[in-house]
DNA sequence: ACCGTGACGGCAATCGTTTTCCTAGTTTCC
DNA sequence: GGAAACTAGGAAAACGATTGCCGTCACGGT
């Protein structure tokens, strides 16, 4: 198993096909004018090398790499991944690789990741985060193009491609209408968080179109299930009665549709329930599944991609996108067909 | 915000700063002898141009691109984050950069990655995946050193880091000896997992070395909360006793939680719980809080990486290498002090 | 006045590929 | 039979950076 094998060289190649190394570039690359025989002289040579031409050699006279950096505001997590993996997927279309930065929230370490990439002469960058916040610019007059995914960059000239929640959060009213339901709760996660904000006002505003209102003030706490809990409670000893939850996230849902439970009101048949982003983990394992709002994070991971490959192409989309997001329907806002 | 910027090369720098280039690399790279007045100003030069030397010309001298590629054998999930995450880390410290590649679990389109990682020149590779199951090597001979972490490699004389599952799982039968338990059930994933199979494996072994067994044959099933509820019926229906169950994920330990509640068996004063991997998500949520044990993934990563370092120069550590896991103690196990 | 010796920097080769230009042959056509 | 028109493939100049080798000063000592 000697991993001692040095790598080939075209030089390597040409020699064993008794050719000059032009000429093998050249029948590697299809270009130039060569008999058939000799191409496949060289190309026989360079399998049997097992020869992989230089990259960083090569993009010396292309100028390109086809390499994108990637790189991640705070820390690799559960938003990151799907949005690394659609943007991945477009990327690898284009025959290209991407290198993976993970910032950890920290300026001096993100600012050595865009020097490191600048010097591997990415083609491009994209950045992404946890949050939906928007954030400093990454840089300013970048060699290169960068996208912003998921997050957002406070400058508006920069291409950032964002969720559509508060879209998301008008189709999760209207469901619950569709189905019904008039009096509707909101529990969501911390009122400092952006995503917590533009949810509760975006369901605001859909009901105020229908002449309707929460039944109470958003609850405003954490964005984890013991917090979906403690929220029932605060919404049973309110005085309003309710007919549905909205919620903030599905780990927030799933709280809510234990306590309820416990408490003895049945979902949905008594209270509809909907929690946010879709994530399998919960909407599985809730009693009963649980519907949810998708943000459809591979698809806005792999449309950051494309923008990307646009604007290293030369047409840029400068400004903000919204990335639409889709209702998933599942037995927590309807009962099953008997 | 013009992004038309060219990368300026040594030779702007050099021009700007009226000296060779030549001269002006061995002023950016602390070589040769040179006034430090000359030096200042290269420097200077540079900083006005947002110099950065190219990496892949720079590589094309030194041999090196202090890059590692790593690949995941399936999709980049739960599993691989941490690892990556430790890698990363471990990686960066040495000024390294990571491609990453997600191999989908197809065959073709990992061998694709690896001739391009080859053809990028990497430092090495590190492959990884969502099971800990062997799988055949990324490729025979390759002119670099691979690590296998968290999945392992058929090949024994290739260096793989796998999690000590069987440590970790008879971590877990005595920590529930120690609180007293002797009729344990333990429910699992599917047999044809390997992970399943193992950990049940050792379970049963440690308890042996006491002189007991399982109250019943292990439970396999699914990694989920719903084959935990299920498994609940089961144990229920059958006639054996049991004070404890340990469960092989976090995810069936919830399930069985939340069913044995319901059937009105309290947890950990009529039951104890112990479940495997960990995971925040689960852990918290439960009620009460889970005992679990932790595969310490990230340190796997950064441990696999720190090998593949030493792989690189020129000490490799050939050979399956376990990674211990650690019990982490929580109210599933214990009663909270008053 | 001459030589020796550092200090300072320029020159050019080198890394692996691509690409442009050019030179031999071979056809083809009148 | 000779010139034009191709064809196949070689030679060499890029690309950007590093580095060993050398030339040129200035200075000090004899």
């Amino acid at each position: 198993m000697g991993k001692l094998e040095r790598h080939a060289t075209i030089a390597d190649v040409a020699a064993l096909a008794g050719v000059s190394v032009g000429t093998a570039s050249k029948a590697l690359n299809g270009r130039g004018s060569l008999r058939e025989e000799t191409r496949m002289r060289v190309r026989e040579a360079a399998r049997q090398l097992s020869f992989e031409a230089n990259a960083g050699a090569r993009s010396l006279h292309s100028g390109r790499t086809y390499t994108v950096g990637m790189i991640t505001t705070d820390t690799i997590g559960r938003f990151s991944i799907p949005v690394l993996m659609g943007a991945e997927d477009a990327l690898g279309a284009g025959e290209m690789s991407v290198f993976l930065c993970d910032g950890r929230d920290d300026p001096i370490r993100e600012q050595y990741y865009v020097k490191t990439l600048l010097s591997r002469r990415v083609d491009g960058m994209i950045v992404t985060g946890r949050r939906t916040e928007a954030r400093a610019p990454i840089g300013a007059n970048l060699p290169v193009p960068v996208v912003y995914a998921f997050i957002s960059s406070a400058d508006p000239g920069d291409c950032s491609v964002v969720p559509d929640e508060a879209g998301g959060a008008r189709k999760a009213v209207e469901h619950l209408l569709a189905v019904g339901r008039t009096r509707i709760a909101h529990v969501t996660g911390p009122e400092h968080h952006n995503s917590a904000r533009v949810r509760a006002a975006a369901a605001a505003e859909r009901l105020a179109e229908d002449g309707l209102s929460l039944v109470a003030p958003p609850l405003f706490g954490g964005w984890s299930e013991v917090w979906g809990r403690q929220a029932v409670g605060i919404l049973l000893a309110g005085r309003s009665e309710f007919d549905a939850v909205f919620c903030g996230s599905d780990q927030i849902a799933r709280g809510v549709c234990d306590a309820l439970r416990a408490a003895g009101r049945r979902v949905p048949q008594d209270v509809a329930l909907i929690g946010f982003d879709n994530w399998d983990v919960m909407t599985e394992a809730c009693q009963p599944p649980l519907t949810s709002i998708d943000l459809d994070l591979e698809g806005l991971g792999r449309s950051a991609a494309e923008m990307l490959l646009a604007a290293i192409n030369g047409s840029p989309s400068p400004g903000r996108h919204a990335h639409p997001c889709r209702l998933v329907v599942r037995e927590s806002t309807t009962m099953p067909l008997p």
